[in-house]
RNA sequence: GCCUGGGUGGUGGAACUGGUAGACACGCAGGACUUAAAAUCCUGUUCGCCUUAAAGCGAGUGCGGGUUCGAUUCCCGCCCCAGGUACCA
């Protein structure tokens, strides 16, 4: 028989699955190696070709660490609750639990189609009860949780309250809300249940607090900021506005620093490390207040500023307020109400993106009233101006004009004073100069000093005088975690006194209700109001709202460990045995989101010793996306602007008036339009007339994101079905370096399917029989083999997967030619190429008359060195850098051996021109170099 | 602007620690087998010059410079592309 890829495939994959090969044990004396996909979201449009390249990677990997002796955690599941199941819900009606179940079996069938080794017995989903009830259960954890900044970790805030009431607030030292209350221990105890939960609600890490959120009306939702791109929402591209609303949020910037410092500990891409350094966005400095009295009251309040640069504090000529700061309106004097008032109006109108992309022109706004310089008690004048930002920091800087670009444009916009204060400073009628270089000057006591010693001064001074401190700032904010959403999971809270009280776990999973409609109430409720009786106890409110996405993505790869455990997320034993992921393949889209949160709720569930380690992901690597090529038809326009029947050939396009269209990628072959497919494509087209170029009709083409819109996506079964899950396998790695981003094309899939043809007769006689020879291998074929099982070793550990395959093809090739079919040979590269082709390999190793499915816990080949050591190597001769001629030499020879044969050469000679070299380098086993 | 990648034939890409640039594959051109097609196989294919040919010569990894016997690889300056981020005080 020729290669029969489909009927060989098709038979594996049913054998695998019915003896669940792949299954992996808790319990093993080999070493366990955990293998992590990003699960993907089951979406109605199925897997395009893009999906594959990460998974086929990962199943690679895993079949490799099978071979070399692991115990491999390879698992695979659904993020199943998400947005586009609930509008396909609202616009059809059905539950988006029927449509997520149907998207996950197709999921599921071309997953199948591509022979990974996946052990299904762990699949999770998001949205199955089993898996949410954890979910609801982690979120009660962090409720019941506060964040203890003297032990650095999260504890029980039963913990808290003993303290509160043993002591009261003091010596408490937490990350909490900004107005927490100082009591003592009896004033705690005083206080009333609903007191004291309102006071505690401001520590828990999973809290209630009203703020201010991108609100959708279209989509009924609040979104995140990654959510929201110039105002519009990310999904759907709806106007997004700005409410105020009570809201679910998530203490992360309590882990800012750890989750910082992490960092540090794991093997992840550099440039998504520095995302998530600067999404965090640390910054040392200190914080300043400068008092400000006002003049009937005599009442001393101040204004806080954060800076990073304390040292610079002599040259501060004024003080700059976000116009949306809290003490705008009350510090405004008479005079200047109507300018600031103007300005503020002036700001809000300015839409989010014009106020960042306006960088150059300087705006502001005086508001009449001055603050008191710390040191030197002069009068600051208080300005507002938009580069402030309300939501950095304080919302408020101190402008010190030498030192800051911006406030050098704004001192000399507005005729500010510009104060030198250092003697290294430079050019400062031209721009600030924020150099660190130097000493000192118009700057009192730290005059003459150098920066370090400055800053050192400067903090104890203000510390001294309770007018400032060193601080820490981020740019992270807490998380929020709600959606007024459906499809997601329910808030196990309900409301008693307006204050949320956590369920019962025993009374875990909190169902999701059923509705009528997956749209908000007439009244704005999110979607769970319309529930029937929707009451804990038939008497207290549940939360309406639900989840967000990234909450059962947060901790799934620990539920892998014991997908079916109904005791406890995972089991102890289960999650000391695996620990964490050895290697996790993904997008770098989830950068800031998915990563982040998943490293906070691990750091989390170990402060509370529910897991083992730090850090979840040891390994990671960005698979790049691969593109769809678009193409285009060009439709002939009339005078009027209208769309006409006529289609024109790209080559001519420009000679007329066009509107370029996508066409289905379907009907293209090497650009050219299938005249007739398109006719049929849609009732519109079937008249289409076309002006051809060399009777060919050529379409425009573009690389753009796979897409259904773009009618470019490259399903992977037509590919299964035309060449086989193995060709289709090796192909995806053969098109470049796992994590370039490149667009598709078969271009090359016919060398890789040569390639696969050629593998399998090696094993067959001209007939097609199955014949091998038992005879002792060559040294020539020995060195081939010993080549590859190197090469594919060093290949997978570098994740070089493109070059391996190339190695492949030269292996198969150089066996071609020596017409190898020897047993020695062909079964220990069976088992290399099964990592990659496993379908093939499989076949072929049963008709070597092994044991049916036994080649995935093969032993990988030992790799023998002895066979790839040559006695001769082929010196390349290189005359003043330039390579010449090769000049075959015994290996044995040492240096001045080498130099000898190699000047005594004729052909040498002949480059020499007679002249002596003045040098002659020799690299032994590398290259001989002379220099004339 | 800043941070991180990257720039190599007609195309995808290889060259891992400074040591033969262009492996492997596609495409293209020519040929074999075949009534024909498919399949398969063989030869050539960085560019330019020279030559009937064999061979030879020169240039060449975004651009300009440097270090080195030797640079796709290291250093300096610049250009371009991609991703991220942005009045962050």
């Amino acid at each position: 028989m020729d290669y029969q890829y489909r009927e060989i495939e098709q038979r594996w994959q049913k054998f695998w699955a019915e003896k669940q090969t792949y299954r992996a044990s808790n319990q093993s004396a080999k070493p366990k190696f955990y293998v992590l996909d990003m699960f993907p979201y089951p979406s109605g449009a199925g897997l395009h070709v893009g999906h594959p390249l990460g998974y086929i990677a990962t199943d690679i990997f895993s079949r490799y660490k099978r071979l070399k002796g692991f115990n491999v955690l390879h698992p695979m599941g659904y993020d199943s609750f998400g947005l586009p199941a609930e509008q396909y819900a609202i616009q059809t009606g059905q539950h988006p639990a029927v449509t997520t179940e149907a998207n996950i079996n197709r999921y599921r069938e071309q997953l199948d189609n591509l022979g990974f080794s996946y052990d299904w017995s762990r699949e999770v989903r998001t949205s199955d009860p089993a898996y949410y009830r954890w979910t609801q259960w982690i979120f009660m954890q962090l409720f019941n949780s506060w964040y203890n900044v003297a032990a650095d970790k999260a504890e029980h805030i039963q913990k808290l309250v003993a303290h509160f009431s043993s002591r009261g607030s003091e010596g408490v030292k937490a990350v909490a809300d900004e107005d927490v209350l100082s009591f003592t221990a009896d004033e705690w105890n005083a206080l009333s249940e609903e007191q004291q939960q309102r006071e505690l609600l401001k520590y828990r890490l999973a809290y209630l607090k009203e703020s201010t959120v991108n609100w959708c009306p279209a989509l009924g939702t609040v979104l995140a900021n990654d959510e929201v791109k110039d105002g519009f929402s990310e999904r759907g591209g709806h106007p997004v506005v700005q409410k105020k609303m009570m809201q679910w949020s998530m203490r992360i910037t309590a882990y800012a620093d750890r989750l910082l410092q992490g960092l540090d500990t794991i093997d992840w891409p550099e440039p998504l490390k520095e995302m998530q350094r600067n999404w965090i966005g640390k910054s040392v400095g200190a914080s300043v207040k400068f008092g400000f009295g006002s003049l009937e009251s005599g009442v001393e309040n101040h204004i806080e500023v954060f800076t990073t640069r304390v040292d610079t504090i002599f040259g501060a000529s004024f003080l700059v307020l976000a116009p949306e700061h809290e003490w705008v309106t009350q510090l405004t004097t008479p005079e200047q109400e109507k300018e600031v008032k103007a300005y503020i109006e002036q700001t809000q109108k300015k839409s989010e993106l014009d106020r960042m992309a306006d960088t150059k022109t300087v705006s502001g706004a005086f508001t009449g009233a001055y603050a008191k310089h710390p040191f030197t008690g002069n009068p600051v004048p208080i300005w507002i101006a938009d580069y402030v930002l309300a939501g950095y920091g304080t919302g408020a800087v101190m402008g010190v004009p030498s030192g800051d670009q911006r406030d050098w444009l704004f001192a000399k916009h507005f005729n500010l004073p510009i104060v030198p204060i250092s003697d290294a400073q430079k050019d400062l009628d031209q721009q600030a100069d924020p150099t660190k270089e130097g000493k000192y000057i118009n700057s009192d006591f730290i005059n003459g000093l150098t920066y370090q010693d400055a800053v050192n001064a400067l903090i104890t001074k203000l510390e001294e005088k309770g007018q400032g401190k060193a601080k820490v700032n981020f740019r992270l904010r807490d998380a929020i975690f709600g959606r007024q959403r459906y499809w997601g999971e329910p808030v196990p809270v309900y409301f008693r006194g307006g204050l949320p009280y956590l369920i019962e776990e025993s009374e875990l999973p909190l169902l999701l209700p059923e509705v009528d409609k997956y749209l908000p109430t007439e009244s704005g409720e999110p979607p769970l109001g319309r529930a029937k009786n929707w009451k804990y106890q038939d008497q207290y409110e549940y939360e309406l709202s639900t989840m967000p996405g990234w909450a059962g993505s947060s901790w799934y790869w620990y539920r892998y460990m014991d997908a079916q455990n109904d005791q406890e997320f995972a089991s102890k034993a289960a999650i000391d045995y695996w620990q964490d992921v050895d290697l996790y393949i993904g997008g770098s889209e989830h950068a800031t989101g998915h990563l982040l949160y998943s490293r906070f709720w691990n750091k989390f569930l170990k402060d509370l010793g529910y897991v083992k380690v730090e850090e979840p992901f040891k390994k990671l690597i960005n698979q790049g996306m691969i593109q769809g090529r678009s193409n285009f038809v060009y439709r002939l326009i009339d005078e009027k602007g209208m769309g006409t029947n006529t289609f024109v050939s790209y080559g001519l396009k420009d000679q007329y008036k066009t509107t370029a269209i996508h066409v289905d990628v379907n009907m293209v072959e090497q650009d050219q339009l299938d005249l007739e497919k398109f006719k049929n494509f849609r009732p519109e087209f079937a008249k289409a007339e076309f002006l051809l170029e060399n009777g060919k009709y050529i379409c425009g083409h573009e690389v753009e994101k796979m897409s259904k819109s773009k009618f470019n996506v490259v399903n992977p079964d037509d590919m299964v079905e035309r060449y086989g899950a193995d060709t289709l396998r090796l192909y995806e790695m053969f098109l470049g370096p796992l994590e370039q981003s490149k667009p598709w094309n078969t271009n090359g899939i016919e060398g890789v399917f040569k390639f696969l043809r050629k593998f399998w007769r090696l094993f067959h006689d001209e007939q097609h029989n199955f014949k091998l020879s038992e005879e002792a291998p060559s040294k020539a074929e020995l060195k081939s083999l010993h080549k590859i099982i190197k090469k594919v070793e060093d290949d997978i550990e570098r994740f070089s997967f493109n070059t391996s395959v190339s190695s492949f093809m030269i292996c198969v090739n150089e066996l071609t030619d020596l017409k190898c079919n020897k047993r020695q040979i062909l079964e220990p590269l069976t088992i290399v190429l099964s990592a990659y082709a496993p379908h093939i390999a499989e076949e072929l190793w049963s008709l070597l008359g092994h044991q049916p499915g036994s080649i995935s816990y093969a032993e990988y080949p030992k790799f023998n060195p002895d066979h790839l050591v040559e006695d001769e190597f082929a010196y390349p001769i290189s005359v003043n850098g330039k390579m010449r001629m090769n000049l075959n030499l015994p290996l044995s020879l040492e240096l001045p051996e080498i130099e000898k044969a190699v000047l005594e050469n004729a052909d040498v000679q002949r480059y020499l021109e007679g002249k002596s070299p003045k040098k002659v380098i020799v690299v032994k086993g590398r290259i001989v170099n002379l220099v004339v």
